[in-house]
RNA sequence: GGCGCAUUCGUCUAGAGGCCUAGGAUACUGCCCUCUCAAGGCAGAGACACGGGUUCGAAUCCCGUAUGCGCUACCA
């Protein structure tokens, strides 16, 4: 039933918002699609409603979708052989009005003269009467007199559609099967708007027709209008493609509806753009993975982590679920955790860079914005497998680059050890650190566990002063990989700090 | 209000009439490992919305109820 040749799905986002993260997976399912079956991913920009234009929108939902790795074979900026693909560009070109005047011509649309204080009205006393609220088709039964009057008031008529007034119009998706409606039902819709501009219903039908879209894959948002837009495709005499509609997201507590940015109940907010996790460091292959499992299933059962290159290969429209998801946001930190884990370690250096950076300029220290990938490089085995995502790095590193604060007592103290006994045990260490012929990982450790034996402490009677008196704190980065990375100047000398804290007190 | 869509552990899901004592993942809890934190290993708790059918047999099919969501614009 699918037509897997020639396969040619659009993402046609509006230029209303920031790229969404439902819009983003609906863009990674029409990627899939067309990339598993060799066909085309196109990006078509649905700018028809000018009052909600955001100026900067466009500019993000492209950035977004090449971050996600999401790339179109047509669209803006790359072009393609049925552009243009920005549909205020296309009604410039009299595209939808040629085409609504077509319907016009043929019996199957009309123009509409009534203003909106009417329709107000209309729908009010039509709700008043039980009847559902929509138009009365005044302006469908004119005469031509009448219309003539009407473009002489000099006011810019719509041009509605004129729905069939009885049967039944059937539309197929392909996740939820068959829907047939009753056409009376139906209103009769506006196709062209006073200003010119197309409705999305109008659009959405002419370019997908034009573009030779096979798959219409989009929110479920518009499942109540499927029927109206295949009426469109048989008043125009065009050939159906599939459609698919996409349940949406939930909030994370799996009660609401998703949109904007919105409070959890705990207080916190929760993310919905994709500049978000991309601000809050989370790779684009763990969100393609997460994105790629909410509302589809390869139904292999027991996987979690899919490659681009599988989902590719595994993509199917028969596993897309037709039940809402509730966005689960551990499981994006997690994944985000594990493909962190995953990366080179050359990689994660080059992305920790710009985070590191951003946290040294939001706290005003000069060291860590100026960090260079030399100095951040031999760090990455102490916090790869410890951050779930790129921002949480600064703060597990800080003090490679700036002075700790002195720790208090309470930290430096082991349980069961005094003040004094503490000093003693830190003088040891330093003086051994300091006799050390060398100073990296093996060299540091056989010395300080000899050491701890000859004390006859324990490990972490040892270990949790001299972790204490370096990192500032009691929670770092395993203690020999720290040192050797610090080096021993700066150790030596954190070390003497903590030993003289002791004392003094 | 009308019309429509949906309903398996808290969450994401496997499940196409007997393979289900309902599987996996995450989150949670405990134990192990261990220099702290992680990571890892093991274990535990946790679901077929409800009510009727159909059938020898239903999480799976049908009907109803409930709940949630969507649409009902010269928005998309």
């Amino acid at each position: 039933m699918t037509r897997e040749k020639g396969v040619r799905v659009r993402f046609a986002p509006s230029p209303t918002g920031y790229l969404h993260i439902g819009g983003a997976r609906t863009a990674l399912y029409d990627w899939l699609l067309a990339r598993k079956h060799g066909g085309q991913f196109i990006l078509r920009i649905e700018d028809t409603d000018r009052k909600r234009y955001v100026p900067d929108a466009l500019d993000d939902q492209m950035a977004g979708l090449r971050w996600l790795g999401l790339d179109w074979d047509e669209g803006p900026e790359v072009g393609g052989p049925y552009g243009p693909y920005i549909q205020s560009e296309r009604q410039a070109l009299g595209i939808y009005q040629q085409y609504a005047e077509q319907l016009v011509a043929a019996g199957r649309a009309y123009y509409c003269f009534c203003s909106p204080e009417r329709l107000e009205e209309v729908r009010q006393e039509r709700q008043a009467h039980g009847l559902a609220p929509g138009y009365d088709r005044h302006c469908r039964y004119l005469t031509p007199a009448e219309r003539e009057a009407g473009i002489a008031r000099g006011f810019p008529p719509v041009i509605r559609f004129a729905a069939p007034l009885e049967g039944n119009t059937t539309a197929h998706d392909l996740v939820r099967g068959e829907i047939t409606v009753d056409n009376r039902t139906q209103d009769d819709f506006i196709l062209l708007k006073s200003d010119g501009f197309p409705v999305y219903h109008l659009a959405a039908v002419v370019d997908d027709h034009l573009m030779r879209i096979t798959h219409v894959i989009r929110g479920d948002e518009w499942l109540p209008s499927l029927p109206r837009h295949v009426m469109l495709y048989h008043a125009f005499g065009w050939e159906l493609p599939e459609f698919v509609h996409l349940s949406i997201f939930l909030d994370p507590s799996g009660k609401g509806k998703m949109s904007k940015r919105k409070k959890l109940e705990g207080g916190g907010e929760y993310m919905t753009f994709i500049r978000e996790f991309r601000e809050e460091g989370y790779l684009p292959e763990a969100i393609i993975n997460w994105l790629a499992l909410m509302g589809w299933s390869p139904g292999l059962g027991d996987r979690e982590i899919y490659s681009r290159q599988e989902l590719i290969e595994l993509f199917s429209l028969e596993g897309i679920h037709p039940s809402p998801a509730a966005l689960n946001y551990d499981k994006a930190e997690w994944l985000n955790g594990v493909y962190i884990r995953h990366l080179d370690p050359d990689d994660l250096a080059h992305r920790l860079l710009p985070f590191i950076r951003i946290a040294g300029q939001e706290s005003g220290v000069a060291a860590l914005a100026e960090a260079t990938f030399e100095q951040v490089r031999p760090l990455v085995p102490l916090v790869q497998e410890r951050i779930k995502t790129l921002a949480e790095a600064p703060e597990h590193i800080d003090f490679f680059f700036i002075e700790p604060p002195t720790p208090s007592l309470e930290e430096l103290v082991p349980k069961k050890m005094t003040a004094a006994e503490t000093a003693r045990a830190l003088g040891a260490a330093r003086e051994t650190l300091a006799a050390l012929p060398a100073f990296d990982h093996a060299t540091i450790e056989e010395a300080l566990r000899s050491l701890a034996d000859r004390l006859g402490l324990k490990a972490g009677q040892l270990f949790t002063p001299i972790r204490v008196a370096v990192t500032g704190r009691t929670v770092a980065p395993p203690l020999f990989e720290t040192l050797a990375c610090l080096g021993r100047e700066k150790a030596l000398a954190r070390i003497e700090r903590a030993e003289r804290e002791l004392l003094d007190r």
